[in-house]
DNA sequence: CATGAATGAGAGTTCATTCAT
DNA sequence: GATGAATGAACTCTCATTCAT
């Protein structure tokens, strides 16, 4: 497959990106992302066989271009709790934002095709989401910032709390106040504010 | 619609219900559960005119029918901690069993169609955990046998572990001693062990 | 068939017909007509194997009920203009309100049953206009009341031409104006107003 | 839509007619037209969406394709009687052809959607054969070959008179015989024969 | 007589997938 | 490579008609 095709198939997986991301995974069809690529139907079967095949590819492509939350906006004097509330604004606005993103996607992609354990994308997700904030966690204690026995499974338990929070949200309408009623008693949980 | 006509139709909702945790909601078609009632066609069209009725009287058979918890298995001189452990238990047991329950297609079911608020099965079921819950925690403080400041909140963000725990096992194959280790830590949360 | 059954039969036609003004012909189930006349399925089989018996025992009863437009209206002292009059006002207002009769439904009936001779409804009630029409003229032209020639003939292309208005206002909303105006033109033609 | 689409498109609908012709209009399903046309069910919802989009295009072919009465058959020398028993002629041709034409699907098609009043088939065919006969007739009566005070009236009322034995062809078996009849009275009104 | 549950044929519609050009 | 017409399987839904009760 040469450059071009390259060129073409990040074209499909960008468009295709907005479908999925608009309608979910299995109200998708072909003809949708044939549509919104303004290609042709044979153009599209060229590249990719399934609407799964080419949601896997949006999936990896999301996984490379993963915004790191912490590359960025950290200044030089930043405390670990100034971090770590960044971390948990990251998380907020994404939970809120889950109607504009993958999430619902992603979850219907795994409810149709059971998860196969390697490189499941919503695992390797959470994961890396767990280490940094063990790590985190970690050296705030270090600091002496805040109060943590084992952070390794106190980060896993607030991610597991935070992903109840999204499933939530999109299946039985949680409030922001509520979100923000439960990150508050997180942080508690950790000796702050 | 006579005495016979709501057995039939009792009949139809326990067989759809099966239908409905081997394939989800999205998945199920009509002809899905006409095979399983072994009926015709438009004898199924009889007593409901879609997938989505079907499933809301499953869901409402399933409410009516709900198991309590605490009913039965509670013993005369059982501690607060004993019955605590008992829900969790109860909630490792339905986790686990996610599989072969309705969690997915209930999942499946809000993202085809947004919650309306109004008569949501699974916030219903939620907040009755959360005050179930809600009320064994305050009962355990003042029996001095657990410590928490604020019931009602740590109860939500128990169960809104437990629920991303949930999500976590049918997305992304979280093991059975991944839930343990996290159970033991909601629980040493409350202080207990 | 008894009594009992005798009226059962009249109350269905009387439902029926009702259904048919609504619906035309090709339209109406039998779900409908049970419907209209709160019986069961089983129940209309019994007296009417097909839609089709019953619009034509619709008809049947219509023919027999046929409302004779000259039996009351016609006062002792009146001229044969008056009730040509009468006469035309009485097809206007047929043809005006045949959204409301079974105009259409007759319509639709013999496009689907082509036209077998015998027993004709729609012939039998154009003959007898036409009859009707002619013997008026007749008697309006020994009255020196009128001219006309071939009164048959006239009453026959009059009858004609109030089809065709019937059909265009049923099919290419004829206007009100437009038919007072063909009806003037009829009248002119036989050397009136 | 390329060129051959378009190719196909009249093709589909040239099948089309024949079927409504033959099967009016309600009778006729989708499958009826893929039988047809031989080719497969997706292959015919590619092109329309409905029996009555096919429909409508059959008219607006039907009429685009208008076939001229008086373009051809006119001699030089012609007299205006001449080209009007030529126009007789052609309108007693299409009623007792009617049953080999599009006339009753056209009535059932009105019939199941209340005329909309702009672009009604019927409606322009009417008026269009309405402006020829009373130019024709204008023509005549300058010419001193006939006879008519209001040329554009009479006109109208020939027409609805041929209207309703086009109706009466369709639904009460109207013999040629009286066909022949009433035209010749039609044209006795003019002052002819 | 009367009921209404049950049946299955058949109409409408959509989609993934193929294939000649 | 690229196109888009063509296919047919699969679904939804409605009705006339039958039949046990």
């Amino acid at each position: 497959m040469g450059e071009k095709s390259q060129q073409k198939k990040k074209y499909i997986i960008e468009k295709a990106r907005q479908v999925f991301i608009e309608k979910g995974y299995r109200n998708v069809t072909m003809k949708d992302i044939i549509e919104a690529c303004e290609i042709s139907r044979g153009g599209l079967y060229l590249y990719f066989p399934s609407t799964q095949e080419i949601f896997l590819e949006v999936l990896k492509q999301e996984q490379e271009s993963g915004d790191d939350v912490f590359s960025t906006q950290i200044g030089e004097d930043s405390t670990t709790v100034d971090i770590l509330e960044l971390f948990f604004a990251a998380q907020k606005a994404e939970l809120l934002n889950s109607k504009e993103n993958l999430t619902m996607a992603v979850y219907e992609y795994y409810f149709a095709h059971k998860p196969e354990g390697e490189d499941n994308f919503l695992r390797a997700q959470f994961e890396a989401a767990v280490q940094a904030l063990a790590q985190l966690i970690e050296m705030g204690v270090d600091a002496g910032e805040l109060y943590c026995e084992e952070p390794q499974t106190a980060a896993e338990e607030i991610m597991y709390a935070l992903e109840g929070l999204k499933a939530g949200f999109l299946t039985m309408k949680v409030s922001e106040e509520e979100i923000d009623k439960q990150i508050e008693y997180l942080l508690q949980g950790l000796g702050l504010e």
